[in-house]
DNA sequence: AAATTAATTGTAACAATTATAATATAAGAA
DNA sequence: TTCTTATATTATAATTGTTACAATTAATTT
């Protein structure tokens, strides 16, 4: 139930320091019920942390990422958004406004198994992602 | 079978002049096995057109697109890569050397349609991609 | 508390892409 | 064919997201 302790758990067994950054960002993540950019992150936060560096955003998105707590969503030359990692499931995006809705969608393992065997590959991961226009937008086109 | 004198139809079609650098670019993406970037594209071609600008390049990239002709595959902060449409059909990228195979995998419609049920949206298209190591990098692995 | 190791900061650098304005050219009309 | 005009190309500057770097600060170990 409670992520933030979790995350925080597995931080400490993988020896990555827990740094006063480290939590805020974790903690925002987890809030955020929505997928964030690394700006907003950072723009969130300079309340609570005036001097902090972007960079620092960037670096803690990127340890978060290794150690398996966050996924980096990206999407060519937009910024890349930030999720935090709960169960698996995938994401449709409105083309317009750029909402992103989570989705369920079990079983899509064999087709894993279908690439690796068609091409040898050792195949590690996919990400699948859905466009189209949110009940809003969609209902804003037919003016 | 043609699949160049197609594409320059198409493109007389939507009322888009055809250039030579046009041309060229189209030649080379559809005789290219791989799935270049607009630099390999422009370093291609500058045998052939000196003067060619980068900006070329990528303008005619985004026509292509807009009529329907080439699809680009955005990965991140990395190179966006283009891929001449023919049939449908979805990449299997190996994350080490980042080399791209096509895969087909038919029947992923339901997913736009389950997802359009459960979200509201109006769903429009989708993406996947299966990430992993090439069996050259694959056996580089072990050591 | 001192020493060590890692994290943060501020800034500069980078790379991919796009905007801009001047020039050149494709394609239809005369 | 030549003329005309809208469109394409070029060269360059600007932009944006992200990362590299070196100096400083802070977290953990001794």
């Amino acid at each position: 139930m409670n992520h933030l302790k979790e995350a925080l758990d597995s931080l400490k067994d993988t020896g990555v320091r827990i740094t006063p950054q480290r939590h805020a960002i974790l903690e925002y993540l987890i809030n955020s019920m929505s997928h964030p950019t690394a700006d907003e992150i950072y723009k969130a936060l300079e309340g609570k942390f005036p001097n902090m560096s972007v960079a620092t955003v960037y670096n803690n998105l990127r340890v978060f990422r290794e150690v398996g707590l966050v996924k980096e969503l990206t999407y060519g030359d937009a910024s890349a958004r930030f999720d935090f990692v709960t169960s698996h499931h995938y994401h449709v995006i409105c083309e317009k406004c750029g909402k992103i809705v989570d989705f369920q969608y079990p079983g899509l393992d064999e087709v894993e198994h279908l690439a690796s065997h068609v091409t040898g590959f050792k195949v590690e991961n996919h990400r699948m992602e859905i466009y189209g226009s949110c009940p809003e937008c969609a209902s804003k086109e037919v003016h």
